[in-house]
DNA sequence: GACCTCATTTAACAAATGTTAAAAAGAGAT
DNA sequence: ATCTCTTTTTAACATTTGTTAAATGAGGTC
């Protein structure tokens, strides 16, 4: 729980009665790769945080997966369609390895919003950076390459290339794994 | 200051007190067409409400301009950069028409947000509302090509190529004018 | 109406990406 | 080591999009 808590401060720094409460809503998890968090259609309630493990987000369109959202250590997984709008979700979440997870259930953190506010205001920051962390995917898809984009990924997670199967990859940059696999091929020749 | 009263109110129920506290820190402002909103690099803590007019943001990327937001009646326009994370912006927010606004300034907002349970929640809900709009922006990218984004764009803002340039629009779905020239040409033809 | 300016469309060619299928490489199990 | 299954790369060709430049269209001014 510990790991968790220190997640749960870099948010919004909170009093140890706030973080009582929160922690008391919560309950711990663990969860085989190829788990489903979400599945499309749901208007799942819960909100995961990601201890250990990683995960992917992906829509179907046109019955092919188009994956949009990779989760790693420290990230935080929830439907904004469902939890923030009521909408059923459009996007399945499934586990890539073994997992451990925090969950909360929106109803009850919505209680609590409506009475402390130290705590809706904690919730105002966890939106906010969830908004943030969205408007950097948007902005990489908006202003940047596949090309640049896929060197931006490798940059930032070493790793993904071990932890996610390339054909994920290529979807979540908008291209086929034919074209990252030029991409790949032709390092240095610019 | 009826119609932005109504505005706020839809966000997130508040009592008449939460409301006189905002719309007490708030002005009205009325620019012409091309004034500046916000400009890139700046760390603008000013939140727009758009009662009247039309706006885009925009970037620049290696010397050109690429639009990826267009705000008309209703819409909010903020610098989440600047406003949530104190980074510079790196958008440019232009006025496309004549324009009358509401502004609040953070400062402000964040002295209510500590001290009313309220007002907490209500811009928990703003920026729950943002972050749905900007997946929103971010799902039609990764998910529709471009020639659907164009039809849905026009679907749901039948004046906007009245509105905006068509070079706005090419860019803000992410192609050269030349090929939405195209794609305005092909209709019916699949 | 003729002229000017800016926005939009069209044309011709080059470059990038998609498609389909086959080959190569990796990972596990026996 | 061999076999099998899955993932990744490569190849060949079709299609789409970009690039540059010219032509057309639309609005305003004299």
């Amino acid at each position: 729980m510990i790991a968790i808590k220190e997640r749960i401060k870099a948010l919004y720094p909170l009093s140890e009665k706030s973080m009582d409460l929160l922690t008391a809503i919560m309950h711990k998890e663990v969860h085989q790769k190829g788990y489903l968090l979400f599945e499309a259609g749901e208007r799942s309630k819960k909100i995961y945080f990601l201890e250990k493990g990683a995960a992917r987000a992906f829509h179907y369109k046109n019955d092919k997966e188009v994956t949009f959202w990779f989760g790693f250590e420290g990230d935080i997984a929830l439907s904004y369609y469902a939890y923030f709008a009521g909408k059923p979700g459009y996007e399945t979440i499934e586990l890539l390895e073994d997992a451990t997870l925090y969950v909360m259930n929106w109803d009850d953190l919505q209680s609590l919003f409506l009475q402390h506010i130290e705590i809706a205001n904690w919730g105002r920051k966890l939106a906010e950076n969830e908004l943030i962390n969205t408007e950097e995917r948007f902005i990489s898809h908006q202003f940047f390459s596949a090309k640049e984009r896929y060197l931006s990924l490798i940059n930032n997670y070493s790793d993904i290339t071990q932890r996610v199967l390339l054909g994920h990859i290529a979807s979540y940059l908008g291209i086929t794994q034919v074209t990252l696999s030029r991409i790949r091929a032709g390092f240095g020749k610019k």
